[in-house]
DNA sequence: GCGTGACATTTTTTT
DNA sequence: AATGTCACGC
């Protein structure tokens, strides 16, 4: 018992070691956080306070449920089955698959991941011959997602407005419509297993009843639905444990709601709040910067990170000239680095948009630095896999139109858009699913339903693997991808599904879950799979700074800091949106263990057209005293190895050209971004950091360079 | 039913 | 710049 308490410090083990009652643990960045919430778990079973039985643990990535689970038997002798360790959406599936009937589903419902769901409200929308110009899809997406996620249905959404009213229509509609598919989106996994238990007494005081602690993390991330929905399982006898770092909540674009943390401290911990403050990961300097940069946040719970370790390495400032001067300096520094002996693999190239990877990409392919790009398209989400998971739903859930419009004619059957009207027309006059109306029809129609109904007759008895590996061969999607000449990847990743069913038979779930072709396709919904496959060989990370949140690394690079990029410009339009790039800004710093580099170029690339950018704002609010500026060295030149790419601007008679950086006595400093005229007509356009874009004839502006 | 070109669109992302 | 969507014609 004491070894496990023996390395926390005094703090993490007051979390640890809490009695059995609500808390709320403010564990700041690199502060232990998962470390406490495991141990925290193993020390309530080891000192018999709670079976793993009653134990609910919740996340909200697969990635840190599994993290978790491998910390904890580590440390566990005994198995961990019993224990309910999850995502907030796996834990509603489980929940949804054991009380299918009291919550009104098929057993066999099927998961439909956002492109699913939108793909179901692009088909709804033209069944109900709504303009699809007026209503975006994708609007229409969000809407329902944001009630839902606010535990409001159709009938509780506000409208007051035609429009409003309408959406709401089509909401209801929506709900309708996957109801009688037999599918749930993600947030209606949550929805449905909220109001499940709101609704049924019995069942609600059962789940009370078992879990006696429920252990949060990234309680900051949680959404108003969500913690409803923890606070449904909470009975007087639940403890609630949540672990939470509001400078961290970087998702409030897509409904986390920061309040949720203060309001647990009111309901639920009652002033039983821990502080971890105490960082393990990064050197001084790089916390000072931290620091002061979240300290200019107004709606904070409050926190200081502090370390142990020296002040280290000053944090560097780079200012580039351009994106491609910008990629270069990264790639000069990498190298060294790499060169001094730290692994490619634990230095980070962040930046705050997807576009961003593409020059950097382009910089470390020509200087052959390996690297591996995260995000994008993950392996359950091609397009070749979806249509063979398509086949497979179908295979389960006859009632699945969404399924059976995707796999009817792919690959092509010679049944069109005309066909597939007129059989929506027959089912929808028999109110049957298209599946129903195509075991009727004639023709072609007829033939592919013929297919399915012998594939159904073989797979029945066959495992797993082996009866996805007979879908993709008897349905013709193998002979289709075998004949594209760019298909050979695609077909290698349908063999890749067949081993990851395999994989998923051999995998020992928790509580003896069954292997059913319906678990493997929840799983592969609600775990969409790593996003591209690593070759396990050293390479530099690349990913947007939010695919950065929970990881470290030695040295972090954080380009692209200018205005209207970082913080992004669309941000301002947003309440609180600059606090949001702040904490996204924050996150960013403190990744880093050692050494930071934060740089920005004049001028970049965006949409097919140069733009001219100040330097972000949050580099002003980092102190001078911990940053190392490394253009400002005593050499007169420009360092010739970062400058190599640029190509210089034409000097003309006055002295300025475009993309230089000026100050201006009144309207401050600002770049220029255009030019006209020569001599005592000369005119510049300048750019400037608070008072917007303005033509000045040079003659009278009396700049200077900054 | 399918290929082609015009046209818009462009933060962040998990489940 | 690059990508996706959609209408149109074969």
């Amino acid at each position: 018992m004491s070894a496990l308490l023996e390395h926390l410090n005094p703090e993490q083990r007051a979390a640890v070691t809490l009695p059995h009652e609500s808390a709320l643990i403010l564990a700041g960045a690199g502060s232990g956080k998962t470390r406490v919430l495991t141990t925290r778990m193993v020390w309530l079973i080891q000192s018999g306070q709670v079976s793993p039985h009653g134990i609910l643990a919740v996340t909200f990535t697969n990635k840190a449920a599994k993290e978790m689970m491998t910390r904890i038997s580590a440390m566990l002798p005994i198995n961990t089955r019993g224990m309910w360790v999850g995502t907030f959406h796996g834990l509603a599936n489980r929940l949804l698959r054991t009380h299918w009937r009291e919550a009104g589903l098929p057993q066999s419902f099927q998961i439909l991941d956002s492109a699913d769901q939108l793909s179901a409200i692009k088909r709804l929308m033209k069944s109900l011959n709504i303009d699809t110009e007026k209503y975006e899809p994708k609007k229409v997406q969000r809407f329902i997602n944001g009630h839902k996620e606010a535990g409001r249905r159709a009938k509780d959404a506000e409208a007051f407005d035609e429009y409003s009213m309408r959406l709401a229509e089509i909401f209801e509609a929506y709900d309708a419509q996957c109801q009688r598919e037999g599918v749930a989106d993600f947030t209606e996994l949550l929805l449905r297993s909220y109001e499940l238990l709101y609704r049924n007494e019995p069942l609600r005081e059962h789940y009370r009843d078992r879990f006696k602690h429920i252990l949060i993390d990234e309680f900051q991330d949680t959404n108003t639905l969500q913690y409803r929905w923890l606070k449904l399982f909470a009975g007087p006898h639940t403890a609630l444990f949540a672990v939470g770092d509001d400078d961290q909540s970087i998702y409030a674009f897509r409904g986390a709601n920061t309040a949720n943390m203060a309001e647990f401290e009111r309901e639920f911990a009652h002033g039983n709040v821990i502080k971890l403050e105490q960082n393990y990961r990064s050197h001084g300097h790089i916390l000072t910067a931290a620091n002061t940069l979240i300290a200019q946040n107004a709606h904070r719970l409050g926190k200081n990170l502090w370390t142990a370790e020296g002040e280290g390495e000053p944090i560097r400032v780079f200012d580039a000239y351009s994106d491609q001067d910008e990629a270069s300096f990264v790639v000069d520094e990498v190298r060294a680095l790499n060169r001094e002996g730290v692994n490619l693999s634990d230095m980070a190239l962040l930046y705050r948009s997807n576009a961003q990877s593409r020059v950097l990409e382009h910089a470390l392919f020509s200087a052959s630095v390996p690297y591996r790009v995260y995000g994008g398209l993950r392996f359950f989400e091609r397009q070749e896999v979806k249509h063979a998971l398509a086949y497979l739903r179908l295979l389960s859930n006859p009632e699945d139109d969404g399924a059976f419009l995707r796999v009817v004619n792919f690959p092509t059957r010679g049944i069109g858009a005309r066909t597939l009207e007129q059989l929506a027309d027959t089912a929808a006059r028999s109110g049957a699913s298209l599946w129903q109306a195509a075991c009727t029809a004639s023709g072609k129609v007829a033939g592919f339903a013929k297919l399915v109904e012998a594939i159904k007759q073989v797979v029945v008895d066959l495992p797993l693997a082996e009866a996805i590996d007979h879908v993709i061969e008897a349905s013709g999607l193998a002979d289709f991808y075998r004949a594209d000449k760019d298909g050979a990847d695609r077909l290698e990743n349908l063999n890749e599904l067949v081993n990851a069913a395999a994989l998923f038979e051999e995998s020992s779930g928790e509580e003896a879950e069954e292997k059913t072709l319906e678990s493997f396709l929840a799983h592969a919904a609600l775990e969409a799979g790593e996003h591209q496959a690593g070759l396990g060989h050293d390479a530099l990370q690349l990913m947007t700074v939010h695919a950065a949140k929970g990881l470290e690394f030695h040295a972090v690079f954080i380009t692209g800091l200018e205005e209207s990029l970082f913080p992004h410009e669309q941000s301002a339009n947003e309440e609180n949106g600059l606090e949001e790039e702040r904490r996204l800004m924050y996150v960013a710093i403190t990744r880093a263990r050692r050494r930071l580099y934060l740089s920005h170029a004049q001028s970049r690339m965006l949409h097919g057209q140069i733009r001219y950018g100040m330097p972000s704002r949050f580099l002003d609010e980092l102190p001078e005293q911990v940053l190392l500026n490394l253009n400002r060295r005593s050499e007169p030149a420009p360092q010739p190895n970062y400058s190599a790419p640029r190509s210089p601007q034409p000097a003309n008679d006055t002295g300025y050209k475009v993309g230089q950086s000026v100050a201006h006595a009144k309207f401050g400093t600002g770049i220029i971004i255009d030019f006209e005229g020569r001599g005592s007509d000369a005119r510049v356009q300048v750019k400037f950091r608070n008072v917007g874009t303005k033509w000045l004839a040079l003659a009278y502006a009396n700049l200077s360079a900054v």
